[in-house]
DNA sequence: ATGGTGGCCTAGCCA
């Protein structure tokens, strides 16, 4: 039984609509997780991608900033939308999809706090912010909801590259936020704390570069290739054997008025 | 080198 699902933060879903419907038409994932919408949930363009097949949609949107959406062309059901750090930002949003041969599972979608640009909580309250919504992610476990038959999944724009070669350059990025030690530390924490399996890494070696996302103000992303790994697959022990492929679209940053961040698909094979 | 580019809330934030 095959079952597929992509993470891509599309940096507003009304401009890059074709980008996304290419997307869907091409790599034809069974859920589509969007992250940075910029949407209000009354504007979200819900026909578009009913009228190619994805008629469930869980969308939890703000006007201008952030906004999360999963799209889907199976079931939905239970959706939820969690606030973290007591601020009424639209950063998570999940649901139970019904996935083929009877499998239960939740898809928890997450756009974590960029953090500002100064790796210090004292004078950089973002980076505080960020630093408590990980904390405060904790909480979430993969097994959570086993005991009733539902697995889990958990992606997003989490902001972080974890790994030294999650980054373009362990060395200059280390005081340089989302690679610096404490956000590392925290995230691979949340990870082991909570029996999460990186899905990314379990395919690609942790001594391969790996990236999801270049910055726009590269005046040759591609040449200079100074990426980082900010988008995240992760998934509880049950599902990580059924993982058949990881697939990054490097090409999709290539593409006419592109998003910073390209589409992660994690195809599974049950 | 303290810029650079891009999106939305028109112009200052945020990434």
């Amino acid at each position: 039984m095959a079952f597929s699902v992509t993470t891509w933060n599309i940096n507003s879903v009304r401009l890059r609509l074709p980008l996304v419907q290419h997307l869907l038409e091409t790599v034809q994932p069974d859920v589509l997780c969007l992250q940075e919408t910029k949407c209000p949930n009354d504007a979200f363009p819900s026909a578009a991608f009913r009228k190619i097949g994805y008629e469930h949609m869980a969308i939890h949107g703000q006007k201008g900033y952030h906004g999360v959406a999963i799209l889907s062309r199976l079931p939905l059901s239970d959706d939820q939308r969690l606030s973290y750090c007591g601020i009424a930002d639209a950063r998570h949003v999940s649901a139970v999809v019904e996935a083929p041969g009877e499998r239960r599972i939740r898809l928890h979608n997450f756009y974590v706090p960029a953090g500002g640009d100064e790796p210090n909580r004292d004078i950089n309250p973002k980076f505080g912010h960020k630093l408590d919504f990980i904390e405060e992610m904790r909480g979430l476990h993969a097994e959570s909801e086993l005991k009733d038959g539902i697995s889990s999944i958990l992606v997003g724009d989490l902001n972080i590259a974890p790994l030294e070669t999650d980054v373009w350059s362990h060395k200059q990025l280390l005081k340089v936020v989302s690679h610096t030690p404490v956000e590392t530390e925290n995230l691979t924490g949340m990870q082991q704390g909570g029996a999460w399996v990186d899905l990314i890494r379990t395919h690609i070696p942790p001594e391969e570069k790996v990236f999801t996302w270049w910055s726009y103000r590269a005046k040759d992303w591609a040449a200079a290739d100074r990426g980082r790994r900010l988008d995240h697959v992760w998934s509880s022990a049950d599902l990580a054997d059924g993982l058949s492929k990881i697939e990054v679209l490097r090409e999709a940053r290539g593409w006419e008025r592109p998003s910073d961040h390209v589409p992660v698909t994690a195809h599974f094979d049950f």
